[in-house]
DNA sequence: AATAAAGCCAACCGCCGTAAA
DNA sequence: TTTTACGGCGGTTGGCTTTAT
């Protein structure tokens, strides 16, 4: 059968931490490590807590190098720029900003960035953007990312495909340069400011396809290995509105892909066009692409490109 | 000064994928 | 192959603190 119980759930101690419990834990683990058994490790280290209390505890708040206190201009952009690729991965999110955990990152973005970005969409919005019950909440609109960079004056549209895996330093500077700039600058669907692109890592365009994937990296906070939608079905939210995605590294055949321009037929398409296979098409959405689509169009901002000179282009999803 | 409301955040809960037996 | 625990994650809650009335 499986294993034995990992604890005695009526004898283990809940609530706020006393120094006591942090210091025991805290040596235990500086002198002999974790183990790699958190079930394990209260016994181990005199402590009446349960082990996935022990390891929330050291993981958001007696690990060395944690960063507590305001967070700066730049981990917001950070935040906000994941948040509208990838929604609520705080784990994701959280390895991209070293000595942040994810719990941080998300009362941080639940009490205070969230009304940040929602005050000044506000101003320009007529429909606020939703947030939904439950799930992974879905990425925010372009219309509050152009609010949040208001400075802008151009846009650069990128033609690789965000990945949460890579480090966001790892991006290099001649990528911006490239000759698919061309291509994407036909998109009226993708729109990044530069300020946000110099921060994201693309991967090739190939012919009419953007090609998403990734190599498997780590990116737990806490170092761990974590991967986005490994051996899962993908999900429109793991897209983003903006049609950045991120796919299992490990299947090759789980890549998905994002098609611009015509169809197979030649002729351009003008209206959003739900190509789906597979599951998923059974994944409801909170955000449907009309609502994303019309807080695109009605985008006042000038950081957006003028939809005139675009085409709307179909996206295609093919899940091979 | 007292009270209520809002803000904040540490910790808990429950779910999911994986691993172990 | 099946069952069950483990590890990890995101959502939610409860209680403390701060601000407003």
């Amino acid at each position: 059968m499986g294993r034995a119980p990992c604890c005695d759930k009526a004898n283990v101690k809940k609530g706020p931490w006393s120094p006591e419990e942090d210091s025991k834990l805290k040596e235990y683990i500086e002198k002999y490590g974790t183990g790699g058994n958190w079930i394990a490790f209260p016994q181990k280290a005199g402590l009446k807590r349960c082990g996935k209390s022990c390891r929330l505890r050291w993981l958001n708040y007696l690990r060395p190098n944690i960063k507590h206190g305001e967070f700066t201009d730049e981990e917001d952009r950070i935040i906000c720029t994941l948040f509208a690729s990838i929604g609520s991965r705080w784990s994701v999110i959280a390895a991209q900003l070293p000595g942040r955990t994810d719990n941080d990152i998300k009362n941080y973005w639940n009490t205070k960035l969230r009304k940040k970005l929602m005050a000044m969409t506000s101003q320009s919005q007529r429909k606020p953007p939703p947030f939904p019950s439950s799930h992974h909440t879905p990425p925010v609109s372009s219309q509050s990312f152009s609010s949040l960079y208001k400075g802008c004056t151009s846009f650069y549209t990128p033609t690789r495909s965000f990945t949460a895996f890579e480090p966001i330093s790892s991006v290099q500077s001649d990528l911006l340069n490239n000759n698919n700039t061309n291509l994407a600058a036909n998109s009226s669907l993708i729109h990044t400011p530069e300020s946000l692109v110099s921060h994201t890592q693309y991967y090739p365009v190939k012919e009419n396809f953007l090609i998403f994937g990734s190599e498997p990296s780590c990116s737990s906070s806490d170092g761990s290995c974590s991967q986005i939608s490994y051996g899962r079905e993908i999900k429109q939210e793991d897209m983003g509105f903006q049609g950045f995605g991120v796919s299992n590294g490990y299947e090759e055949n789980h890549k998905f892909m994002l098609s611009y321009g015509t169809n197979n037929g030649g002729e351009n398409v003008n209206q959003w066009t739900e190509k789906l296979s597979g599951s998923y098409g059974e994944c409801p959405l909170d955000y449907d692409l009309e609502d994303v689509r019309r807080l695109i169009s009605s985008s006042s901002n000038s950081c957006f490109i003028d939809e005139n000179k675009t085409q709307e282009k179909v996206m295609h999803y093919y899940y091979y």
